[in-house]
DNA sequence: CGATTTCTAAACCATATGGTCTAGATTACG
DNA sequence: CGTAATCTAGACCATATGGTTTAGAAATCG
């Protein structure tokens, strides 16, 4: 599979997985069917970091459904790092959480143990180019999770019904700096009122929000959505 | 393009595009090379969503790129409607940001403008289909953008000096409770101790977070991670 | 223009909260 | 076994917070 004068650098890979079996077939499949540099291996998540640190591969497999400490974790850890070094995780499941987790805390690609060898090293080469790889149905999965977490949150916060919509625009000033952790005296000095004007709006908002205290008031805010409302910000 | 004898409905599409030659050019494309149904056009979001209550579409082609009220918000209502459409957005632009925002609101597709129209056509049949679409370019491109903004958010979350990391198991329940808006006297209940034993764990808990009151140590508490510790919710 | 809402502010009081110190019982650690 | 850390709990005091009522000024609305 060598091609000719090309400057590209073979990548160099480690490969993590509990079972020996696999780990050796994974390998040699690698080894055989593809470019890669297969430069150490291991079976478990801990011995893997640390050749991890060790090698500085470029493309790390990891096999998520390990005992003892998990692969999602070892992948955090891994990213934790910033050593540049991208990691597919590897399973036997297309569970969509997992596909979630593992994207979200870093993972460059997600492939199932299922799916055949020729895919397996496309994915490789997809990483080790810079790109993300998510095989279609995968990424479908993805995204409908994706989706539906997100479309509770969005019922939970924006009910027509959010006790933050009937706030007057002084009270809403007033709670954005409750929210802040600053006090009442703190407040009127911002606010340029006195405190005992600040008690009476806090007291009106604690009518409202239905709520017996500062603390609780603060949290009903962050939970619906209050801070949303002032800042455009679209963040997750 | 027909089948047979297939029982498979021909899915019915509404398209919005303010652009009126873009309009007519996708709906003479969708008609001549697929076999769906244009059952009506708009050239603004608001007329739209009256046509896609009225005629209950499979499917919304929606312009993202349009004035007035834009696509997203329009994207956002259709689904707050709960009818069962599903929308593909449309843009002439791959950013990331753009990408992300589309199919957070629920999105089920996102193709460019300057795709070829046999990627329309497929993007459609994959989304009449029940699946999502996202081209593999832009897939990528979404992907980079996700985890990168779990990344920031993780980097200020878990930083080794977290001050959360300094209290006892006892500080962390109490600490617990207060982040769910309860009183000392309930934390005391809760946890069968006096309430004074209570107030000299919270002040310890102060002293540990930097605080002077409890409305500022439950939004540090938030503000830094607590609940993931003992949930293991991975909530977006 | 009259009514309503909003923002302002005070008085008064009860209680919750916060600050500091001391101290016994238990457990963990070297 | 001695020491440190943790959990418990009391005393004492100062102040912040919460509950209620009243009320004037300004803005908004029909």
């Amino acid at each position: 599979m060598r091609r000719g004068l090309e400057f590209k650098k073979k990548a160099r890979i480690i490969v993590v997985d509990d079972n020996y079996e696999h780990l050796s077939g994974i390998k040699e499949l690698i080894e055989i069917e593809s470019d890669f540099d297969v430069v150490a291996t291991a079976t478990s998540a801990s011995v893997a970091i640390s050749l991890i640190k060790k090698y500085r591969p470029e493309i790390v497999l990891m096999d998520i459904n390990m005992p003892e400490k998990d692969g999602l974790t070892a992948i955090a850890e891994i990213e934790k790092l910033d050593l540049g070094v991208r990691t597919i995780a590897l399973t036997g499941y297309d569970d969509p959480d997992l596909i979630f987790r593992a994207m979200k805390i870093g993972a460059k690609g997600y492939i199932l143990k299922t799916m055949a060898s020729a895919q397996l090293i496309y994915a490789i080469d997809e990483v080790a180019n810079g790109k993300i790889y998510l095989p279609a149905t995968l990424s479908s999965r993805f995204f409908e999770y994706f989706q539906k977490s997100f479309k509770e949150e969005a019922q939970t916060v924006s009910d027509e019904d959010n006790l933050l919509n009937y706030l007057t625009q002084r009270e809403e000033e007033v709670l954005d700096l409750l929210t802040q952790g600053i006090t009442y005296k703190g407040v009127a000095q911002k606010l340029f009122i006195s405190e005992t004007t600040v008690k009476t709006h806090v007291n009106n908002i604690f009518q409202k929000l239905q709520v017996n205290d500062r603390t609780q008031a603060v949290l009903y805010a962050l939970n619906n959505g209050f801070l949303n409302r002032r800042k455009v910000k679209i963040a997750i």
